[in-house]
DNA sequence: CGATTCCATGGAATCGATTCCACGGCCCTA
DNA sequence: TAGGGCCGTGGAATCGATTCCATGGAATCG
């Protein structure tokens, strides 16, 4: 069943050389002969020889690998933020273990001591809560550590995170230009950075331009879908309904969405809808949805980047990427006069 | 910078045992007074001792660790598939390396080389090409495998896969009871099995159905959205049209639909789409998509458990999923006759 | 031409855990 | 009471690679 297992010694004896220029060939090390060199590869390949990571890791205490920890690849921001941070990684020659969270605290703390155990070379993290034990863990052990998207209020690492601010400002602005008065807000969870900083920025927004402050307008969901339709019903069920809705990410708009169009409810005319990130088929939609965009493209990319100095002893600046409201059909028309 | 590293050692002079004991409480091995036991767990979070995976995994040769090889985790089917097998994996204590071939079997070759090398536990691949180099290698270390969603011709290891056939029958049947003949179909490459057996169930069933078999009606695409794209750009310009498509993917299905979109063709009227996989925005469209359905997330429970069973040494039998036509407004009205 | 430096090489220690093996104490039975 | 079996424990070998250190031969310089 299982073949047999080559070592870097065998390899060493088909070269006729010891294990140690064995080693220094495979590894890279300038201090080998060519012939060595050649006989080493040669043998190398014959064999079929995959040098053991673990091995190599034990005894030089260093990997390539890296962690990342998103909290849910289902969400399509993630999935193209590990995408982006994957290919960007592999380009430096790192491999990605990759540790869905679930918007769990329990089992982003289970990947965390994870990536400890692996002795990963660095960590990508689109942290939860405030400072988990396994968080801190992985901080006191010096393990390179980098945030995206997400912060930790205390926690003081490199970050790349969207300045949502200007974003909702524009998208507030908009709508209040458009006469609406009413908005409602389908807010992430309060355990994450983003889920806070985005009703911050509403709230004020909002006051700023002279919306209703009821907060029954606002709906804390957690990110995803269910809880955008559940923040839906919710503000249809209101006394006063508002004319519009913000969520602030698109599995929630997506679950808004869908409930609205269940309930008959035509976006665009009935009732505005802004989603926080844009997809590539919002515009695909009925009425094509007004977004706050960002690029996660880039973000990845600069999370690895800014991990890889971290790696090499530096210490860079977080990076903030900006938003900007894309206006689409989602917020076409002004909203009806309130029936009441 | 970096912390003091926690050996079992320090934690056994702690505790006041020789290492082998604390070997054998912290893995769980049997033979162990309970007042051993307890003084060494104490000791072990006292100091926030997390064990060397490498180590461990070089002494023990096991890991719990197995790789996944998808695609594309942008394609909702395969992050739900990562997250669905990747969530099941976690609850048999197994964590997930994601290798992401980009649809590329040079990366594939690179993440199975990666997985040989960190000597996974089991490998879940949805593979590519005929059997590369590196899948042989892995398959000839007796690393245990199946695959998932797809198969290689002529590699025997278990697999979960959709019967796509009853599906594409299906979804030829209804378009030919609307009165369409000539149906456009935007394939996946031929270096895939599922695009390969998709290719052939629609070719047979267009025959068995009397559709229209010109072969320009079919273009090959890569399963990513801008090849969905060109393929809609080719239908589009054949001097008949077809009246209908249907696209062995979402991403290629979306591509197509943004193209026929801008060209200001309205779908479900002008012209039908039918796209295999179902996403939970496909209904939420102008048109509610008419799809192909399967269970992405019984597929990834479905490979951890066949995994599993390989691990353990058995010989599981390969599972083939059903795959069902679901009518939405998209295929909603026949055709209309063609102006020519 | 002898002394010094340089460099490729091999031997052996090492990383941190697991596990084989031997040992000693205890209980049970003849 | 003596002998056999059982069980928890510690010492030491081990996994496969890297790397320190010593060595010997070639090259360089005065």
């Amino acid at each position: 069943m299982t073949g047999p297992v080559i070592t870097i010694k065998d390899v060493a004896a088909l070269a006729g050389v010891s294990p140690a220029t064995a080693s220094r060939v495979l590894s890279g090390n300038p201090a080998t002969s060519s012939e060595a060199m050649a006989k080493v590869i040669a043998a190398a390949s014959k064999l079929g020889y995959h040098p053991n990571a673990q091995a190599r890791a034990l005894r030089s205490t260093r990997t390539n690998v890296v962690g990342l920890l998103v909290s849910d690849v289902r969400n399509p921001f993630f999935a193209n933020l590990a995408h982006a941070a994957e290919q960007a990684a592999l380009s430096k020659g790192l491999v990605t273990l990759l540790g869905n969270a679930n918007e769990s605290i329990e089992q982003q703390d289970r990947y965390l001591d994870t990536f400890i155990s692996q002795r990963v070379a660095g960590v990508i993290a689109a942290p939860q809560g405030d400072g988990s034990p396994s968080l801190r863990a992985v901080l006191e052990r010096g393990i390179p550590t980098v945030f995206v998207d997400r912060t930790v209020d205390g926690i003081d690492v490199p970050s790349v995170t969207t300045n949502s601010d200007s974003g909702i400002r524009q998208a507030v602005e908009h709508l209040a230009r458009q006469g609406h008065s009413r908005v409602g807000y389908i807010a992430g969870p309060e355990t994450t950075s983003t889920g806070r900083e985005r009703l911050r920025s509403f709230a004020q927004a909002a006051h700023d331009f002279g919306l209703s402050e009821d907060p029954a307008l606002t709906f804390i969901g957690d990110f995803q879908p269910a809880s955008g339709a559940a923040g839906a019903r919710h503000l249809l069920a209101l006394p006063q309904r508002p004319t519009a809705v913000l969520a602030a990410d698109s599995p929630m708009a997506v679950g808004a969405l869908s409930t609205l169009t269940r309930e008959g409810i035509r976006i665009g005319s009935d009732m505005a809808l802004i989603a926080f990130d844009d997809l590539e088929w919002f515009p695909l939609l009925d009425a094509p949805l007004t977004v706050i965009a960002h690029d996660v493209e880039v973000m990845g990319r600069t999370a690895v980047q800014l991990l890889l100095d971290v790696i090499d002893g530096r210490r860079p600046e977080s990076v903030v990427l900006p938003s900007e409201l894309i206006v689409r059909a989602s917020t076409g028309t002004p909203p009806r006069r309130q029936v009441s």
